[in-house]
DNA sequence: TCAGCTACCACTTTTGAAATGA
DNA sequence: ATCATTTCAAAAGTGGTAGCTG
């Protein structure tokens, strides 16, 4: 049994995303890669959990893009019974374990609290995974795209576009602390992307999650099949993403209904619940 | 003027080190 | 001496809200 975060101990951050590197060894198309960005090698915040393991090549192969994004917020039917997703990892196969949960939020809006400090999103990604070689290792990463290229308002009753988007931030992509690990490690318990953080700061040096507030935006989970973070082959990859997962961006909440579900549901806002702070008496 | 953002507040859970016991 | 459990303070995570800003 290794420990992770006394190897990796930058683990669990989010880092910027560039562009492949010329020659890289894609499996896929130059045009089906188009769109997918990879960790950037060259930023000393990675360098730094990288000293010490193998000199590692500084490119990852390219998975290809993912399936058009789901219709509006609040609008849709309800999802099917497996994410959509992309595979180059057969047998693989992820679903959300908190999906009851997500789908609560989902009807009503899910609304994100994005701080310049980072916040944490409510409720998290929590997912099971089946189909793993127990032996091979695999690397579990998270990012947050955006789902269209509209800005949202709260008209009081309903989100509705207001105006086009911002311009992309720089892609970051999350790396589960664990991560490298072993099938058998991903498959014993669900994996958590609980600590995972959004932050509206342009200029967070933390490594968190940089989004636009009162933008909508999807988390893709990323399984690779790769014995090093920064392994230069991949084994395989494989892109999933729920579609009750799709959220918008605030730094205040909006609709009271989610405001209200996130004070019943999250531990930490108990004192907010009926019972707690606002009890009368 | 006002929508959106920030800092701070009170409250809660989580974390981890120290203390204690077997 | 070692390991497991308990205790407790500090850190971190919540939504509310007043005030600021462009």
């Amino acid at each position: 049994m290794y420990h992770p975060r006394e190897l990796y101990p930058s683990l669990g951050t989010g880092y910027r995303l560039g562009p492949p590197q010329p020659g890289a060894d894609s499996s896929f198309p130059p045009a089906l890669a188009e769109g997918y960005r990879y960790p950037d090698l060259d930023t000393p915040k990675l360098d730094c959990f990288l000293s010490g393991i193998e000199a590692a090549p500084r490119t990852l192969a390219a998975p290809p893009p993912l399936p058009p994004l789901p219709p509006a917020l609040g609008t849709e039917p309800p999802p099917p019974s497996a994410p959509e997703g992309l595979h180059s990892l057969p047998g693989v196969s992820l679903s959300l374990e908190n999906r009851e949960l997500w789908k609560e939020f989902n009807s009503v809006g899910t609304e994100m609290i994005i701080t310049k400090a980072g916040r944490r999103m409510f409720p998290a990604c929590r997912v099971s995974v089946t189909g793993l070689d127990p032996e091979a290792r695999y690397l579990f990463l998270l990012d947050v795209v955006p789902v269209d290229g509209a800005r949202y308002r709260w008209q009081g009753r309903r989100w509705e576009p207001s105006g086009k988007a911002e311009p992309r931030l720089p892609d970051r992509v999350y790396i589960h602390p664990d991560s490298p690990a072993t099938g058998a490690h991903w498959m014993r318990q669900p994996v958590s992307f609980h600590r995972v953080k959004l932050t509206n700061s342009t200029l967070d040096p933390h490594g968190h999650l940089i989004l636009h507030s009162m933008h909508k935006y999807q988390p893709r989970i990323h399984l690779v099949r790769a014995a090093q973070l920064c392994s230069q082959h991949w084994g395989g990859v494989a892109s999933f993403r729920f579609p009750e997962t799709t959220f918008i961006s605030v730094t205040a909440y909006q609709n009271p209904r989610i405001t209200q579900l996130k004070i019943a549901a999250n531990p930490f806002a108990k004192g907010f619940r009926e019972n707690g702070r606002n009890e009368v008496g």
